[in-house]
DNA sequence: AGCACGCCGACT
DNA sequence: GTCGGCGTGCTC
């Protein structure tokens, strides 16, 4: 500070900082005037200008080194503050996962905050409100509707459209008279969206500021939701009450609906995790739909559950929480059952209008000659439905032509140099991919070991399923005499925008018969003309290392089951019972049996029983604690290290955890980077909780001494859903 | 995490 | 002669 103005004010700022760093907590800097919490500023660290949020003085702070000169504040952006409700759901969702608190509000802000200019933000905002601070009026809040572009122009629907069942009218009444929260457990098909719309439409009509959080899981399920949506509301509550936030937003796009829910003018925000870090002052509802879903969780930078901060936001602002499944996760099924309480269960049994659920198949691998790809029963049952008109879907969840080139002469295989995985062939652009750091290269003519001309593709993905599928189909005809069509829908095929939409389109239109596809086709749409839908190689997940594979498998297979044979009407028309075809070599095992029954509780229940025998989630809580170092050898050193310090530290509630041993992870080296790591468990959520605060600074501490200087980084991963 | 500063190999 | 590789160290 060069001029002799009055002592300036110090703030606390938290910016985008990583925790293990020296800067992982907020940062001082002056300003003239003191700056309530929750305002946003533009900052400087070092060379560059960030994005920061004011915050209160933090206790336990370490004072900031005497040689630090204080900085002065560059800008206080032109914006209502943050309000309290948010400042603690970043700062509890930064305490529990062990991220700086800079790094989590990041989260929850639009990018184009940045680099948005006071005059762009004010030029964005409403026209100035003279009168009232402006999230106070609900008239500036309607007038300021025409300063944001409308979405979409939508005619009002016809009132009273849409009567409820019995059963859904027992569910929304159940839910007007609970606080929650709520586990609904519905069949694919049973109406949850309908109940969503009731549940939301109830809390905006009962106060003209509430609002509504709906989270979805992928990108691609916005877009009809938010089309459901804005049918219903936008007649109501008008036509920019409805907006999304999702990855697939452009900035300015992402801004405008924060900017919009910010200031209390959007009413229902949709998005996917991300949106539970948005700023809703009003917030009354959230619901959370396929709350199973592990895109709920973060798996890179901050590792977050979004579900979970879901049921803790909504606990801490006095919102209700609505989870709602077909097969919901063992915890929220487990939190639900009767005897623990904590979430109120919801039952809705019945397809309305989709039909039976589809018989399911199972086809005994054993019984068939090695390398089989299609049991002959199944190929069947395929063409069948293609001269018939109807259309399948066979789902395997392998990108690529083939998993690995081999050689068969030296036993050369196509390895990542970089990482210790194969390389993906992928036959379209004759690549070899590496799908853990993105090297490509192509596909050498003969083996760059032996030069033995003859390598071979080893293993299937969706690629080869589709050639395959095409050949054996060649003449096999349509009822109109057209041949076959065999498409393809997986991460590859839909790299570029609108690709995914476009394929849609064509599978609605009946121009595909038989689609080959990875999970992504199972979750996204409806598919009305699907009367058969196969899992061809499941069985990987029954041997996964994985104890959470057998629930993964359960559901992806019980959501697939429902894509079979929804639009009841077309497939009575035709008089051809949906199927769901499973092939595998143990055929006897739980998840099958379970469902082929499409008893979603039975398999739950022989689950839970599992865990609570080997002491596994939901009965204890997990930590990962991860290390990258330059040789493998350093990066469990580190791990070891750490872990004597918690011993000889008298860390509390070392007697209530578990410390396993440090081991190399599952692909033990990616882009050059060797990573390790360790588990960490315990019976008590706090005392894990406790205990990992405690450890932190020993991490720290640690990592500076010089005998670990190969560690890249440490992390953590608090409720890991993969070890 | 960025980003600068700093000290050693193949290009116009 | 410079462009540029990424190793160390600092940022309120």
């Amino acid at each position: 500070m060069s001029d002799s103005a009055p002592t300036p004010h110090v703030v606390h700022v938290a910016v985008h900082t990583p925790m293990h760093s020296t800067v992982g907590g907020p940062l001082s800097y002056t300003h003239p005037s003191p700056l309530p919490p929750g305002t946003l500023v533009r900052v400087r660290l070092g060379t560059r200008p960030l994005l920061g949020v004011v915050w209160e003085a933090p206790q336990d702070a370490e004072p900031v080194p005497a040689h630090v000169q204080l900085r002065a504040l560059d800008a206080v952006l032109p914006l209502p503050p943050l309000d309290a409700s948010w400042l603690r759901l970043v700062a509890f969702a930064a305490r529990y996962y062990q991220r700086s608190l800079g790094e989590i509000a990041m989260a929850g802000l639009p990018p184009a905050l940045r680099s948005a200019t006071p005059e762009q933000l004010a030029k964005r905002l409403q026209p100035p409100a003279p009168k009232k601070p402006p999230r106070k009026s609900a008239r500036a809040a309607a007038a300021a509707e025409a300063a944001v572009e409308p979405v979409t122009a939508l005619p009002a629907p016809p009132e009273a459209a849409v009567t409820l069942s019995a059963e859904q009218r027992g569910v929304v009444d159940q839910i007007a008279q609970h606080p929650g929260p709520f586990l609904l457990y519905g069949s694919t098909g049973s109406g949850k969206t309908e109940v969503y719309l009731r549940v939301v439409q109830r809390a905006l009509e009962a106060d003209p500021q509430a609002q509504a959080l709906v989270m979805v899981p992928e990108i691609n399920l916005t877009p009809q939701l938010q089309e459901r949506f804005a049918t219903r509301f936008a007649p109501l509550f008008g036509p920019q009450s409805v907006v999304s936030m999702h990855s697939g937003m452009t900035e300015v796009q992402r801004l405008k609906s924060w900017l919009a829910a910010h200031q209390g003018q959007a009413r229902i925000l949709l998005g996917t995790r991300m949106a539970v870090f948005a700023s809703l002052p009003g917030l009354k509802v959230i619901v959370v739909d396929e709350e199973h879903d592990p895109s709920y969780k973060q798996e890179e930078g901050a590792r977050y559950s979004a579900r979970d901060l879901a049921l803790w936001r909504g606990h801490a602002s006095g919102a209700q929480v609505l989870l709602g499944s077909a097969t919901p996760s063992l915890e929220s099924w487990h939190a639900s059952d009767p005897a623990v309480g904590r979430y109120l269960r919801l039952h809705m049994p019945s397809r309305i209008g989709a039909g039976a659920l589809p018989r399911v198949r199972l086809v005994d691998m054993r019984q068939q000659p090695k390398r089989t790809v299609f049991a002959p029963p199944l190929l069947e049952a395929i063409t069948a439905r293609v001269q018939r008109g109807e259309q399948s879907l066979v789902l395997l969840n392998r990108r690529g032509f083939a998993p690995v080139l081999f050689c068969t002469d030296c036993g050369w295989k196509s390895d990542c140099p970089h990482c210790s995985a194969h390389q993906v062939f992928h036959k379209g652009d004759r690549s070899l991919r590496c799908h853990h750091c993105g090297h490509s290269q192509r596909v050498p003519p003969a083996c760059p070991s032996c030069g033995n001309p003859d390598i071979l593709p080893l293993g299937k993905g969706t690629e080869q399923l589709e050639e395959e599928l095409a050949r054996l189909l060649r003449n096999v005809q349509r009822p109109d005499g057209q041949p076959a069509r065999v498409g393809r829908i997986d991460a590859d095929t839909t790299r570029h925008k609108g690709a995914l939409e476009a394929q849609l389109a064509q599978v609605h239109e009946g121009e595909i018969d038989v689609l080959v596809g990875t999970q992504m086709v199972a979750k996204g749409h409806d598919f009305r003309r699907i009367t058969l839908v196969a899992a061809v190689q499941p069985d990987g997940a029954l041997f996964s290392s994985d104890f959470r594979a057998p629930e993964r498998l359960f559901c992806l297979l019980m959501q697939a089951a429902g894509r079979a044979g929804r639009d009841a009407g077309y497939v009575s028309d035709q008089g051809s019972q949906p199927e769901m075809w499973v092939q595998t070599a143990e055929p006897q095992h739980s998840v099958f049996t379970a469902l082929r029954q499409h008893d979603y509780p039975a398999f739950a229940a022989r689950q839970l029983q599992e865990r609570h025998d080997a002491g596994m989630p939901p009965f204890a809580f997990q930590t990962l604690v991860r290390a990258d170092a330059k040789t493998q050898a350093a990066a469990q050193d580190f791990l070891r290290a750490v872990s004597d310090a918690a011993r000889q530290g008298q860390l509390p509630h070392l007697d209530d955890v578990f410390l396993y041993p440090p081991i190399p992870m599952t692909v033990q080296r990616v882009a050059n980077v060797e990573r390790a790591q360790m588990l960490i468990e315990a019976a008590d959520r706090r005392a894990l909780q406790r205990f990992l605060h405690a450890w932190q600074p020993w991490l720290h501490w640690v990592r500076s001494q010089p005998q670990h200087k190969g560690v890249v980084r440490w992390l953590m991963d608090v409720d890991p859903l993969s070890l």
